[in-house]
DNA sequence: TCGTCATTCAACCAATAGGTTGAATGACGA
DNA sequence: TCGTCATTCAACCTATTGGTTGAATGACGA
C-alpha cells in the first residue's frame, strides 16, 4: 500500500475523509479545527485524517499564522477517475467486441444455411 | 467503513484487488484458480481478495461445474467515478466564482479610476 | 460410490487503522 | 516575556487487514 493510488483509494475508503474532502470542494480552505468541528470526535483525531489525506497527496497545507489552512487538490482526484475509466471503458470495448463475435456468427449462420440451401 | 462506497474505494486500496480489477476488464469472467496463478500468494488468499470484491459490490459470481467464474460488475465503478466527478467539479466552479470576483473586482477599480479622471 | 479438483471456511499471526488522552511545539497578542 | 490558541507528536488500546496452514465442502468423472 505503498504507492499513491493506493494511498489516494484508502483515504476515501473512510466517510469522514471523504466528507472532508466534500466541504473542502464545496467551501474552499479551512483550518483544522473549523473542519473538526462538526465531527464528533478529537481534533487530534481530524488532524490525523488530515495527514492521510495529506500523503495521499489530496489536500496540501499552507501556513497562516498559528492556523493551517488545508487545500483540496484536484490531481490525485483525476488520478483516480483515469483508473477507473480506464478499465470501465475496457469492459465497453469487450462488449462491443463480444457483440461484433456475435453478430460475425450470426452471419455465419446465415451463409450456413444459404449454403445448405444452395448444396 | 458499512457503506457501499467506503466498501468500494477500500477494495480499490489494494494493488492485488485492483490488478484484479484490471485482469477482469480486460480478459473478461475467470475461475479463482485463474485468477490465482500469476500472484505469489496462496489461492485462499486471492479468494479472500475477491470476497472483499464482491462485499463491494465490484464483481459478482456465478457457477459453472466445479468452478465460481468471477464477473466485474461496471456499475460501482461508475459510482465511484460519480462521486469524485462531483467535486472535483464543485472546485472548478468555486475557481470560476473566484474569477468572477476578481473580474468584478478589477471593473471595480477601473470605474473608480474613471470616476476619479471624471471628476 | 469414490477419488479428485476447485473453492471456501476456520483458526491463527503480525502489521496497520482509527480512536483516545496528555504533553510538546510554535506563533500571536498583551 | 508570558499566557493563550491552533496544531501536532507520542504512547497506548482495540478492531481490522492481509497473509498463512489445515480441514471441510461440493460437484464432477470413472
Amino acid at each position: 500500500m505503498t504507492d499513491q493510488l493506493s494511498r489516494a483509494f484508502q483515504a476515501l475508503a473512510d466517510p469522514t475523509r471523504r466528507d472532508l474532502v466534500a466541504r473542502l470542494a464545496a467551501d474552499g480552505d479551512a483550518s483544522v479545527g473549523d473542519l473538526a468541528a462538526p465531527y464528533d470526535v478529537t481534533v487530534q483525531a481530524v488532524s490525523k485524517h488530515l495527514k492521510v489525506l495529506e500523503e495521499a497527496g489530496l489536500v496540501s497545507r499552507s501556513r497562516d499564522a498559528q492556523r493551517r489552512p488545508v487545500h483540496l487538490e484536484a490531481e490525485v482526484l483525476d488520478l483516480m477517475t483515469k483508473w477507473i475509466a480506464r478499465y470501465r471503458q475496457q469492459v465497453e470495448e469487450r462488449f462491443s467486441r463480444l457483440d461484433a463475435v456475435l453478430a460475425a456468427m450470426d452471419e455465419s449462420d446465415d451463409n450456413d444455411e444459404a449454403e445448405g440451401a444452395a448444396s
